[in-house]
DNA sequence: GGATATAGTATTGAAATTGATACTATTGGA
DNA sequence: TCCAATAGTATCAATTTCAATACTATATCC
């Protein structure tokens, strides 16, 4: 491997101390599904599982579960289940998630500002 | 497959046409090095190709070529050749990235909040 | 009675992303 | 004279992500 070691990288380049690390970031809410969820479960309130996949153009059964799963254990979205027939799981955003309200905006005015 | 299409889904619920398209903005800055990319050249300024290299801890010349390439054909940043030798190529953030500094802000103020 | 809906799991396979390695050219310095 | 530095490209391999399919259980509706 011919790269730079995050140690090396530091001591050679003391101002990037003050950035915040976005391979962490990534780690939480990057992919191709974890935006889209949480912008619809911190925008539109809690959801059950097959809200969500309808609400998703694209998204599969499986991919949507891992997901969700993923959420979940990183402390983004909470998983309650319902002991009915047929199945009743309801999906919400935490406050960290919640907290992130302030993203998306400056997102979707990011976009705006191009897209008309 | 078992999924809905964007026209179902904006037809069974309406609501979601204020929420700006992640898919979309996922390609823009979506994958591994991109949002560090542009972290750098945004708030640290113009650098060359070896400079950056050496900043981000773990990007092969490989992955970096492919994704300043990609950013530049989405306008996000501009690649200027000097006619030297050895070699010289700089990188800057174009508007459009400048006006990502918002949003990492905001991701800069949730990561601290959590992170202490 | 049979279909439908729910929220999954398990398995397999495909596709996309990412990484390793070797190679290019030329100049300046030891 | 030989080595390092620059900014790459080309090729192939590995890894990670993503998708398709089939399967589960039970209650309600027609």
């Amino acid at each position: 491997m011919v790269t730079t070691s995050e140690a090396e990288a530091l001591e050679r380049h003391p101002e990037l101390a003050d950035l915040c690390p976005m391979p962490d970031i990534a780690k939480l809410i990057g992919g191709k599904w974890k935006l889209i969820i949480l912008q619809i479960l911190i925008f539109k309130g809690t959801k059950r599982f097959n809200e969500l996949r309808r609400m998703i153009p694209g998204v599969t059964q499986t991919m949507l579960t891992n997901q969700l799963r993923a959420l979940e254990s990183d402390g983004l979205i909470t998983r309650k289940v319902y002991a009915e027939v047929p199945p009743k799981v309801e999906y919400t955003a935490t406050q960290r998630a919640l907290d992130l309200e302030e993203m998306f905006h400056a997102m979707h005015n990011w976009w705006l500002k191009a897209d008309g």
